[in-house]
Parts: C-alpha cells; sequence; structure tokens
DNA sequence: TGTACATCAGTGAACGCGCGTTCACTGATGTAC
DNA sequence: TGTACATCAGTGAACGCGCGTTCACTGATGTAC
C-alpha cells in the first residue's frame, strides 16, 4: 500500500467510470432510459458533458457495459450458492429462490429491470444460459427429467421472468415464490414431495448488493471475466 | 351507400389516423422505438407534422393507441377458437399454439413486440388476463388443477412468453409449439397422454393480420370494445 | 335549386431548446534523468 | 534530491441540427335556410 488516500491513475478511471454508472442508474430508476443522455448522465455524475467521451462513444455503449454490469454482480451472488455443493436440483431451488426474492426486496431492481426500458436482454440470456447449463446438467446426471431439453429450459426460464415481473407488480405475494419454486421442481421432474422439500428448505439467504451497482464493488474473478464480454 | 368514393368526415379521421399507426409500426419494425417521433411518424404518414396533433397529444398517445390495437386485433384473432365449443383444455391449446404460431409466421410481429423496444406492459398483461380467465374457468369446472391459482396463471403465462421470445430468437425452432403446449397441459393437471393428444390436434390455423395493423380492419365489436379501454 | 355559413382536416412557417459532438486548453500526477 | 517532461482526466466554450410545439391560414366538405 503506497501514499495512503491517494490512488493511482488506473484506479481513478475505475472510480469516474462508475459514478457514470450509478447516475445511469438513477436516472434508469427515477425516470427512464428515454431520460438517458450524455449530458444528464455527465451532469449527475458531477462532470461537464464532454468527459463522458473519455469513457464512452456513446450511450449503448455505456448500458451494454451497464448490463454486463448487472449480470456479473447477480452472478457473484449466486456463485455461493452454485459452490456450496453438487447438488443440482438444492442448487436450482437456491437459485431460483435467490432471483426471485432479489426483485421482491432488492430496492430499485425490479424498477430497473422491468420499467426502465432497457433493452435487458443480454441480462436476461445470460441468465438463461446459466440456468439452462444447470438444468441440462441435472438432466445428464438423471436428477431432472425432461424429454426436449430446450423446450424445458425455455419453459422454466420464461416461467421464472414471469413470475419475477408479476412479483414486481404486485400481482404475486413474495409468498409465492417457494410454491412457484416447488412447481418448477416438478416440472423437471421432482417428485411432489422432493420438490416442496427443496422449494421450502430453510437456507439462508444472501443479502443482495444495493442499488446502484460499481464494477468496483464486483469480486475481481467475475469482474474481469465479464468485463470484456 | 351515398356518392361511391367519397367518405364521411369521420370516416377521413379514422383513415388518417391509421395512416399515422402504420407509419409508426413501419418506424418500429424498420428501427426502434427511439425512432419514434412526431415529425418522423407524420412524414411517413404523408401528413406536415403539425398534423399529427390533430390525432394524438404526444407520443405515448400513439402508443397506447398501438398497444390497444395490436391486442385488439389478437383477441378478435382467438375469438374465433374461444366460441368454438365449451371444452377449455381443447381452447387453451388452440390459443396457446395460435398465438405462438403469430410469433414465428406472422412477418414483422416479433420485431414489433420484442425488439422495438416498445413498452408492451399492456399486450402482454390483457394476454394474462385473458389467460388466466380460462385457467381460472378450468379450475372451476374441475378440468384443470392448480393449488395455488395465481402461481399457476404466473409460470404458464410466463412459460408461454419465454417461449415466443425463444421462438423469435431462433432458440427453439417452430416444431418445438407443439411439445411446448402439451408441457403446459401438463402443469395444468392433464395427463400426458391427453395433453400430448389436444396439442397434436390437427386444427386449423387462422392467418394472422398482416402488419401493418389497422383499427378499420378490426371487426367492429372489437374495435368499440378496447378503443376507449 | 341556389347561396351563405360552419366545420374541421391539413398546411407551412416560425420559435426556442436541448441534444450530441468537437477541440484547444488546464492542471494534477507519474516518470526519466 | 531536484528539474524537466509526458501523460491524461477533466474543462468549458462553440457548433449545427432535429426536436416538439404553436398558430394563423387554406380549402374541401357538410349544413341551414
Amino acid at each position: 500500500m503506497k501514499s495512503p488516500g491517494s490512488f493511482p491513475v488506473s484506479d481513478k478511471r475505475a472510480r469516474t467510470r462508475d459514478q457514470l454508472l450509478v447516475a445511469a442508474q438513477a436516472l434508469l430508476v427515477e425516470q427512464n432510459a428515454g431520460a438517458l443522455g450524455i449530458r444528464q448522465i455527465a451532469l449527475k455524475a458531477g462532470l461537464v458533458h464532454g468527459s463522458f467521451y473519455n469513457y464512452y462513444p456513446d450511450i449503448p455503449a455505456l448500458i451494454e457495459d451497464l448490463s454486463g454490469l448487472l449480470f456479473a454482480s447477480h452472478a457473484a451472488l449466486v456463485a455461493g450458492l452454485r459452490s456450496g455443493g453438487d447438488d443440482l436440483p438444492a442448487t436450482f431451488a437456491q437459485v431460483t429462490r435467490q432471483t426471485l426474492r432479489l426483485i421482491v426486496e432488492g430496492d430499485g431492481y425490479g424498477r430497473l429491470l422491468f420499467d426502465a426500458g432497457l433493452p435487458v436482454d443480454r441480462f436476461v440470456s445470460g441468465l438463461r444460459a446459466a440456468m439452462g447449463a444447470d438444468i441440462a446438467a441435472g438432466v445428464r446426471r438423471g436428477v431432472f427429467v425432461a424429454d426436449d431439453l430446450d423446450v424445458a429450459i425455455s419453459l422454466v426460464a420464461g416461467g421464472i421472468l414471469g413470475v419475477a415481473v408479476d412479483l414486481h407488480r404486485g400481482a404475486l405475494p413474495a409468498s409465492a415464490i417457494e410454491p412457484v419454486t416447488a412447481r418448477l421442481l416438478e416440472t423437471l421432474g421432482l417428485s411432489a414431495a422432493e420438490a416442496r422439500r427443496l422449494a421450502f428448505a430453510d437456507i439462508p439467504f444472501i443479502a443482495p448488493p444495493p442499488l446502484p451497482l460499481r464494477w468496483q464493488d464486483v469480486p475481481a474473478p467475475f469482474r474481469e471475466a465479464l468485463r470484456a464480454a
């Protein structure tokens, strides 16, 4: 550690870029994607608007980075669960519950994902891919059953997304998370009893990182793996 | 019929408004919601841009009208299926298949719904409500089984939406529509055999109205019921 | 039937504003010798 | 240690452009008498 209180230039860059991302998230949550202008973002980040170009060539580039940040942050959150063991149904149940709780309890996540008018494709398809890999692995090991793997993944991922939207809109109460998880596990071939046992298991929940997110708060492995992608 | 070739003023209004909606749909399919400006829409509709205000106070008002048009058009399309009989599982299967085929075969529907960046909330929640009513009726009559009705509706509606997106993206082939429908029917409590029978039944498909849509092409009952709402 | 009037969709010009983009610059920080 | 230089994040002013909005108007069509 050198000269406490000062940072190398590269850290300053990282901090200013995070300021831009933070400002963008604030504008998205308070207003919507229409309010995302170079001048607005830079102003909110405490910069002269021309400085924006030191970090991104345009708004879509910033949104792309923000999508990556959301995905990386969520990936880091559930990595702990996944690394716990190789009981795939239990992991699936825990990841599903954790993800849905994020919508209900993570202040602003629902607004950011469903109301802001962001192109959430990259974020959603990232989740879909991760979840699809788990389901495929489960089918290979014989703990999940699916005639057509792609169909099962589509239905399960779509179902989770639909439930997430309904939770956010208030059409479903938070108490629906466990029954939903149980139904999904049944869809994947588990017995009703086993599905309920896993879905209602008393598991610890990891508190989601509060919005706004910052690359500096994402654990280094996820930051490095997902920034470039 | 009076003076062929001429129209009452109210018809002229309706036609010009449809021209604006047609222009908006063209801009959305060719570009995206960011390209929707009053000047762009009016120009594409063959009007001076000031004329836009004769029909809508602003762009969100036009989008609202367009959402209603999409929903009314789809409602008219599936009304024929629904009126066919009161075999709810068969109706559910047919509406689901018809709706998913719309995404695959209806040129531009996928782009309009999933790529344009439109707020499709009103359209989607309308579908959800209609489908929820069918599922609820089925549960009351004992032909569907669901522990928690709201959970079942969320999962089924979300699943259909997720599959629709994947069909549009090419992540699922069109041939997945029938297996998906069968899986959903199983989720609603039907036996695997019965679900397959209904999902793979040889039914007539109604050709979806080609885009762009016009209020003038929507059958009057649906037009009147849904324009004001 | 003829004439005067009302209605209203559509015109076209004007306005001020906020936007994205560029660029020569300042000044703080790190580096070479 | 001291001095000169290089780097580069951030500044601030300027630009032209397309936007939404307004409004007096034109001219076609329908209506009243």
